[in-house]
DNA sequence: GCGCTGACTGTCA
DNA sequence: ATGACAGCCAGCG
């Protein structure tokens, strides 16, 4: 399946993001090479994810953090505020 | 091989 | 500004 490398290119990229800076679901996308893909993305984090990713730093282009696998938003949002990164509201 | 689902995004009302 | 609808791609049954 084309997905298979695009999973892992997706996996790739998050796992580059680094401390206190977050990318949003299409910004992974499109450095994943599908910019349009920002639902295959999603799909990759929930079904697939990896202790090695830090999905956390992963959020919405709305600003939004989304759900996560780990705890839901609350975990989230925990993880990048103890990383430096304050969100909007 | 076809169809549904999903941690989404963007636009219309 | 908020709510709802439609569209997009990849993965799994």
């Amino acid at each position: 399946m084309a997905g298979r490398k695009f999973s892992h290119r997706v996996k790739n990229v998050v796992r580059q993001i680094e401390v206190g800076h977050v990318l949003s679901y299409k910004e992974v996308a499109k450095l994943a090479g599908n910019p349009k893909a920002y639902r295959a993305v999603a799909n990759v984090m929930a079904n697939n994810f990896d202790p090695n990713i830090p999905c956390h730093r992963v959020i919405r282009s709305d600003g939004q953090l989304g759900d996560y696998n780990r705890g839901g938003e609350d975990k989230k949002r925990a993880l990048l505020e103890s990383e430096g990164y304050t969100m909007k509201t």
